[in-house]
DNA sequence: CAGGATCCAGCAAGATACTG
DNA sequence: CAGTATCTTGCTGGATCCTG
């Protein structure tokens, strides 16, 4: 029996899909895709997320190793978030996502 | 400026994300693979979902024409759901999460 | 500036009971 | 069988205040 590749195959999915689980993720990854950024550019810019959420979402894609997290120790000291290569090679998900997307939304 | 283009993009990813938004979808749409189910059946199927869950996510997948319900009139009714063809071609996004999982969990 | 800590409202989601 | 209706609760996520 193959349960064993099945239980393999849906890890490996679950693992892709932990990393949009929170519903800001996607819209912090599509910023970062532009170059890495500051705390306070990166809430600006994803819009109405409150400080809380983001540091939320942001810890939670650093321990998955797709984002990463590099303090300058300047005073104040500033933080610059920025997109692994792991990160970078989900931009293959979101391409997916978006072929899918626009050919059945197109037939509305 | 390519806002237009933009804004196209985030909503064709949006669409595709809005189907794996409950944590439910996925598990559901893994087990519509292998064919058409009753609801009962494909609730045993799934494992620990609820009642309210179950019917909630179907309505969902119901409404973006991902799953689609077949009304047999017999006595009690029974219904079938299946993926539509939007929905079977979702299968990509997925094969395309899980060879990203599998690339990036491999070497933990 | 970049968050940690706390408090609280609102909704998601489970359990249960009932129905055509 | 395939749900609907209702009640309840746990957790998400925002607002606010504080700190190195």
């Amino acid at each position: 029996m193959n349960e064993d590749r099945e239980s393999q195959c849906s890890a490996a999915v679950a693992e892709a899909l932990q990393v949009i689980e929170s519903k800001w993720a996607f819209q912090v990854i599509s910023q970062l895709y532009y170059g890495s950024q500051r705390f306070n550019q990166l809430r600006r810019s994803v819009g109405e997320i409150s400080v809380k959420s983001l540091t939320d979402v942001l810890r939670h894609l650093e321990r998955m190793q797709v984002v990463h997290r590099h303090v300058f120790p300047t005073i104040p000291v500033s933080v610059e978030y920025s997109l692994t290569d792991k990160g970078k090679e989900y931009r293959k998900v979101l391409l997916q996502m978006r072929e899918w997307g626009e050919k059945w939304t197109a037939l509305t």
